[in-house]
DNA sequence: ACGAATTTTTACCATTTGGTAAAGCTACGA
DNA sequence: TCGTAGCTTTACCAAATGGTAAAAATTCGT
């Protein structure tokens, strides 16, 4: 006998909450939790504001239902990080899959940004439950390899924030970044050879 | 004739805007600027909102003057970028100081974060004015540096990004780091060993 | 085509919040 | 000590905002 407390979402219930859920990653990320507004977001999805709330159960549902979808997606490229393959070249792609998110989802970035910046108030349980064991998990792989001597020792943890912070610097902080590039350069061009340059280094020795 | 619009600040005007300030910096970079309100800051300030009122124009003026005043203990740093001393030595030492800050003052820095994050509203004269002819000069620093052959090639540009974002990440995405981290060793002297070892690595070579 | 279920709109509401007017209090120079 | 300028409080207000009730419209299975 099926979930008699959860009944499939119609087609209509399906558009309406993807509508919403990206209307609301605009806004969000733009304006913060607090700086954003469901009438903000209603007028971004073309919807009513009462009709928004047909469809989530209030601003906060918005928010971590869009925090919580997103977790997968920001996750995957560190999953990806194969055991097998070689380790500094696995590391590089690593940076290399981050820095394209950052390109292609600074909306996603900045969502998340924003919430960790103000201490994690409505993601902390799925920070827990997600990102903390395949934290740990992945800081165990780097340990083998480094007592493989495939790597030189360091600090798998510091190694990863250097990686996330110099990654999600470009999406965001963008703002200063346009301000202080010159916009006849490719940025993300010149960031990923920066960075495949410095982690390189710094991994072979 | 001394400027008549300007009168010399009474003690109490200057004990209490003080008092002012270290509250909203508590509250804005806390809550961000949305997120903070004033009955907020001015509990914490133990004032009663409208003295809040009669000592700065409104929300958005505490919120500037706090930023402002900022900018230039912001930027001491990377003023102290020394064009006679070991380019090398000198970066590293940069690189400290602004790792120093993050543990030193992480309210001014989540206070920053927040306002580029959301696209730098308030603040973006005050970077253009103070920020962009500061990184520019250094980049040209360091471009001789780099012609001099003391720097191996490098933009330095990214090389700069590079340095803010993995000392602040420290700061402003410190709850995730926290959760992270394993709470018996600490964060700040491991992350001094390995950015001082990632940043000499990819600067000797 | 018809009735039931789903979806959308209209008309509200209570709270929060940035801000103000004006009266009252306090410090301080003459 | 007295008057004035500076400081603080009390009592408000208008707009914004998250949210709701219920009627109206639409969709969909039969």
């Amino acid at each position: 006998m099926p979930d008699a407390s959860v009944k499939k979402p119609s087609r209509i219930q399906q558009r309406n909450r993807h509508t919403i859920l990206e209307a609301a990653l605009e806004v969000f990320s733009r304006h913060g939790y607090r700086g954003a507004t469901l009438d903000q977001i209603a007028s971004e999805a073309g919807l009513s504001k009462p009709n928004i709330l047909y469809y989530f159960d209030g601003k906060a549902d918005i928010h971590v239902t869009l925090l919580s979808q997103l977790m997968q997606t920001w996750l995957d490229p560190l999953v990806e990080l194969n055991p097998d393959g070689d380790p500094v070249e696995e590391i590089l792609a690593y940076v290399q899959r981050k820095l394209d998110m950052a390109q292609d989802f600074p909306r996603e970035s900045r969502l998340f940004a924003g919430e960790i910046l103000q201490g994690a108030p409505r993601m902390r349980p799925e920070l827990e439950a997600h990102l903390k064991p395949l934290f740990n998990s992945k800081c165990a792989l780097i340990r083998t390899w480094i007592a493989q001597d495939r790597l030189p020792p360091l600090d798998p943890r510091h190694l990863i924030f250097s990686i996330w912070a110099s990654t999600q610097h470009y999406a965001d902080f963008e703002s200063q970044v346009s301000l202080l590039m010159d916009d006849s350069t490719n940025t993300f061009e010149g960031a990923s050879k920066h960075l495949q340059a410095m982690f390189r280094s710094m991994l072979t020795r």
